[in-house]
DNA sequence: GCCGTTTTCGGCCCGACTGTTTTCAGTCG
């Protein structure tokens, strides 16, 4: 029996947190197991291991009789506790309690009084008009959810946007609202703000010279479909695309207050207020009251309500409760686009690109790169993608060649090589030994057991001619998960080796992902920020890594290609 | 169920909205 995933366990303990709820428990009993899962899925090593080495207390949000819990789940595959609340409840009634205004405790009232276990059986009592003999039920609330039912509510939650696509919506409007004459400060709220992978909606700051002319002009946007709640207050939009925009606009004074609330995340949120609560002061949208004197200080920016707490300011990147509000915290430096020096990622016409090699490095030099790796798909790519070996040795000449007539930049000859199912590659080694950088990749037969991929991956890894595994994880951001990995034996390898590990900076791909990004640093691993440009206009993709590598807290140091070319392969020059 | 520069027990963020109520519990973000 494999171990089960930080993933998987994550969701069983938001499903014992779901089923508790269900069953009466006090909400702080649901809470902790909330955090819990929060706590698991954001673990940077293997939690079914840390169970194992009796170390999993150590997390924070996981206590003894949590551990007890895990264990059973090592040792024998399940949580009693679920067992049995799984027998007494129906998992219809957890889906009834997604639906809008039917949270647990009246969920179980429908259960309780009237049997109704299921989304069709609710469906049913509604149509009926028999929810509303039980009391605190209306034709109100049989109406509004026959139309939830209508909706396709309830059966999967809606998908979640990528960030690249949220905010090529977000960025229009932003500069549309900071053109318009009323507006004065205009900023990104919201999961966006903190750079995640995807949101649910957006979220927007500002205050106006005149609120109701910038709501409105907000409203009569063309990227909208429809708005509404149009006020003083500010708007709310949907665009085409069915994604919700939330402009708030508020008075100067309470501007930091707002954005603060309203960048999150959540926890974050509920942490900062619990420490404030033990500074004697509360912290809400609109102010920080401090209990000794009752009054209320607003906060024209965020760096005022974090200063009013002790705190030093905290870049939205990092507002996860994930050590951020810890009494050690030192704010890092992160990474910023700018500290990049070269891209070790890329591809040409000679397999999937649009670009020829001249285009690329134009292209790479006009965004200041000093180097860039020209690494297309190797010998078994496929889709008539692929570089013979001898298209290769032509290839690299031609990279060179380039190399040599442009001023300012290095280009590497190198190639993005698969890694077969057995893990070697599809290079002999007298030709890979010919390359200048060689990145290796998982491109073909994802579903294998963790245990075959692993040994996959690290045998690629302790190749002595591959400096970079590419995209390590092969996740596609609400596309495809990840495929099963030890990702602690293939951080244990990299480290050992000395073998690079992307970001992938794609916005479809961002691999690793923050939490693995920051698990591989705390082991040793020297990682690349990598745009995996496949034309011009992509190189600049290295943004979405660097805001991965950014919400794993890393600075310019963690990153390999902030260092000039020389130093760089010096880094690597122990492995070949 | 977790946790501790107030605590090993008694706390555990904050405010708005909703539909159903005669004063508010539950839901939501």
């Amino acid at each position: 029996m494999p171990d089960p995933t930080n993933a998987e366990i994550a969701a069983l303990l938001d499903e014992l947190g779901d089923l508790y709820e269900l069953d009466g428990a006090i909400i702080h009993r649901v809470t902790a197991y909330r955090n819990a899962a929060k706590a698991v899925r954001d673990a940077t090593t293997s939690i079914a291991a840390r169970v194992r080495a009796g170390t999993v207390t150590e997390i924070p949000g996981i206590g003894k009789t949590l551990e007890e819990k895990l264990v059973a789940l090592v040792e024998t595959g399940e949580i009693p506790a679920t067992v049995k609340l799984r027998a007494k409840f129906p998992a219809g009634l957890v889906q009834m309690t997604r639906l809008p205004g039917l949270g647990p405790k009246r969920a179980r009232k429908l259960f309780d009084e009237l049997g109704i276990d299921s989304l069709d059986a609710l469906r049913t009592a509604a149509e009926s008009q028999s929810l509303r003999a039980v009391k605190g039920f209306g034709p109100k609330f049989e109406a509004t959810v026959l139309a939830a039912l209508d909706a396709g509510a309830g059966e999967a939650p809606r998908g979640r946007v990528p960030l690249h696509d949220a905010l090529a919506i977000a960025e229009p409007v932003l500069a549309a609202l900071r053109e318009h004459p009323a507006s004065e400060r205009v900023e990104l709220a919201g999961s966006a703000r903190r750079w995640v992978d995807s949101v649910k909606d957006l979220d927007i700051i500002a205050t106006a010279s005149d609120p109701a002319a910038l709501a409105q002009a907000f409203a009569e946007l063309d990227l909208l479909e429809s708005a509404g709640g149009i006020g003083d207050a500010g708007a709310r939009g949907r665009t085409h695309s069915g994604l919700s925009i939330d402009l708030k606009i508020v008075a100067p004074a309470q501007f930091g207050n707002l954005l603060q609330h309203f960048t999150g995340s959540k926890q974050h949120n509920v942490a900062l207020r619990e420490a404030a609560v033990k500074r004697g002061l509360h912290v809400s949208e609109y102010g920080v009251t401090d209990d000794a004197t009752g009054e209320t200080h607003h906060c024209e920016t965020e760096a005022e309500v974090y200063a009013l707490l002790g705190l030093p300011y905290i870049e939205p990147e990092l507002r996860e409760n994930r050590g951020e509000l810890a009494r050690d915290f030192v704010a890092p430096t992160l990474v910023t686009v700018e500290d990049l020096r070269g891209d070790l990622h890329s591809h040409t016409t000679a397999s999937d690109g649009h670009g020829t090699i001249r285009e690329m490095a134009q292209a790479a030099l006009a965004l200041g790169h000093e180097y860039l790796a020209v690494t297309d798909h190797s010998a078994s790519h496929g889709f008539g993608n692929d570089v013979s070996p001898k298209e290769l040795v032509a290839h690299m000449a031609a990279v060179r060649r380039v190399s040599d007539e442009l001023d300012g930049i290095t280009l590497l000859a190198g190639s993005e090589v698969n890694i077969l199912t057995d893990g070697t590659l599809d290079y002999e080694d007298d030709l890979l030994a010919q390359l200048d950088w060689v990145v290796a990749s998982v491109h073909t037969s994802f579903a294998m057991t963790a245990q075959e991929m692993t040994d996959r991956i690290v045998r690629a890894i302790e190749h002595p001619l591959v400096d970079a595994i590419g995209h390590p994880t092969g996740r596609l951001i609400e596309q495809r998960a990840a495929y099963a990995l030890d990702m602690d034996a293939i951080i244990e390898a990299a480290a050992r080796t000395g073998t690079f590990l992307e970001i992938n900076g794609s916005p479809r791909r961002r691999d690793l992902h923050d939490v693995h990004a920051r698990a591989a640093v705390d082991a040793g691993v020297k990682l690349i920020i990598s745009s995996d440009a496949h034309r011009t206009t992509t190189l600049d993709n290295k943004r979405w890594g660097v805001a991965t590598a950014r919400r794993a807290g890393l600075g310019p140091d963690a990153i390999a290609n902030t260092l000039p070319l020389d130093e760089l392969l010096a880094l690597r020059a122990g492995r070949r």
